[in-house]
DNA sequence: ACCATAGATCAATCAAAGTTGATTGATCAA
DNA sequence: TTGATCAATCAACTTTGATTGATCTATGGT
């Protein structure tokens, strides 16, 4: 708890790591794409972000919200890595990675294929 | 809160409604199916029904959990659409639906085709 | 140097989800 | 009918997550 702050705040922008590679996806990845996008705001945000690029003082204004509450959640998403930064000067421009939301796709696809047997009649 | 119990308690099971068909998926029940999915114990749960259908005393054993901390995911799981119930009995076998992954699926792939065009310019 | 804007972060608050243990209704076997 | 087991539900509690408003840093214009 009243951890003794690091030599310096430091407060650098977009620090955050994601996900690596377009490799199969662990359980835990998966969890944290799923629950990047398990939320409504998150969700619209997704919706806005479907066309393309946008930078987020467009998005403040286009979805009408606070500026903290959406940095949050793009916080939530960047840490998933359902989304990635590019920033350009003053601006910050967030974008879908469409790698993830491809392995979430394969995903499901395993998770489809052999779950129609029948059961295993219990004890 | 403080309700009159309805005429009798009536306490039958799996009352729970759930997706349609195989429709293109609203954002409010993809939203459902996403949160169902975004939880560690729902994941094994998932992971345990991905090999076809298995009986909640089976899943009480092979998970080592409380039968009532069960009861409740399976029951989030029904709502949203992702798992259905056969009852045998005194015995209730859950499997997953298919057709609610395949639906995310595609809901996701969609997502994922416009999502690379470049930003529109801030402002 | 000064001020304005963009956007991240923090601490406090509040709301939503999950957990636990006990109870209840069903079903089945003796 | 009694007793055991399966599984859903409830009420109390705990944990997690979202919202808000205030700061804080970085960039750029004047």
């Amino acid at each position: 708890m009243g951890g003794i702050p690091a030599c310096s705040p430091e407060r650098s922008r977009v620090p955050l790591p994601a996900l690596v590679a377009a490799e199969p996806l662990e359980q835990q990845q998966a969890r944290q794409l799923l629950k990047a996008l398990a939320d409504p705001l998150r969700l619209d945000l997704v919706q806005a972000l479907s066309g393309g690029e946008r930078c987020v003082c467009d998005l403040v204004a286009d979805l009408n919200l606070a500026q903290s509450r959406l940095s949050f959640h793009l916080k939530v998403m960047r840490e998933a890595g359902l989304i990635e930064a590019r920033e350009e000067g003053r601006w910050v421009y967030y974008r879908l990675r469409a790698g993830a939301l491809e392995q979430l796709q394969a995903w499901l696809g395993e998770l489809a294929a052999g779950c129609q047997a029948p059961a295993r009649c219990c004890s």
